[in-house]
DNA sequence: CTTGAAGCTACAGTAGCTAGAGACATTAGA
DNA sequence: TCTAATGTCTCTAGCTACTGTAGCTTCAAG
């Protein structure tokens, strides 16, 4: 049996985050110690280790939770695992393509601004001018890359 | 003069999300027409059009206020904004490498999930068992890529 | 037995929006 | 010119996924 702070430590996830988790009832409440401490199991960090590293690949908490309730009841196709990860990593393929656009543009707007002033640097014109721009013309809020 | 439907279409940003950048001060209070409503010159167009630029690129708003402020006096070195640009680029950089390592294995998972039962299929077993797992172990909270 | 770290609850705050309610303004068509 | 539709106004509350604070209790080491 493991406290809060090692299962923590184990799963590399800070400890008020395993809590809030518990909270939102991704994880089930805790076992309690006589002072009323949190005990975790083995199973339990290996729950939290599936949580953390689903999270690392950019999955939702609604996703984790739907692929938890999977692998809680196993006795069905893997059809619907298969097409969370299968939608998570088409959403991972557009956000590797639109950074790496950014990447060659940033770099050239590092590259122009060569020690001059700001006015005849480029870093601020780049990023108003659209047409100086690489980037696609997607619905703007899509931008903000989480 | 333009109002902010109008605004909000030629720079691709959502017209909440303009009265939302004036409240935080992002942006300048723009004019009022006789009725109260807001009207946009195209040097605010310009600016918005920044905004969303510099947001698409990964940059914060507290940068691009940063950024903003930088080319509203651009009588000193260009350093700062570079610097600024520098920083972006070396994240982006990280969100990429991060990225492609999980792509990887989202294409594993995949791969093995091929019509099984949720039982004999790995995509739970692979984000579980950190030794499948190509990903570093560095904090877990960076995962929220923003 | 004491001290300091680690745990507890509860609540507030963060970024960056997004959505809804209810009222007023503007514009296009009959 | 009237009307209906659309656009805009303010305000408030909500969202995700945490993070931090305050003020307390519990636990392990020396």
């Amino acid at each position: 049996m493991l406290t809060i702070g090692k299962l923590g430590q184990a799963a590399g996830v800070k400890v008020p985050t395993i809590r809030y988790y518990e909270q939102i009832g991704l994880l089930p409440e805790a076992e309690r110690s006589a002072g009323n401490q949190r005990l975790y199991s083995r199973k339990a960090l290996d729950r939290l280790t599936f949580v953390r590293h689903a999270r690392e690949l950019g999955f939702t908490l609604d996703a984790i939770r739907d692929l938890l309730s999977l692998s809680d009841n196993p006795d069905q196709p893997c059809a619907a695992a298969d097409a969370i990860a299968k939608a998570q990593l088409a959403e991972i393929e557009k956000r590797l393509a639109r950074l790496a656009s950014l990447k060659v543009e940033l770099n050239r707007m590092v590259a122009q601004c060569a020690g001059g002033r700001i006015a005849d640097c480029r870093v601020i014109e780049v990023l108003s001018n659209h047409s100086l721009c690489a980037t696609d013309h997607r619905h703007p809020q899509a931008g903000n890359d989480h």
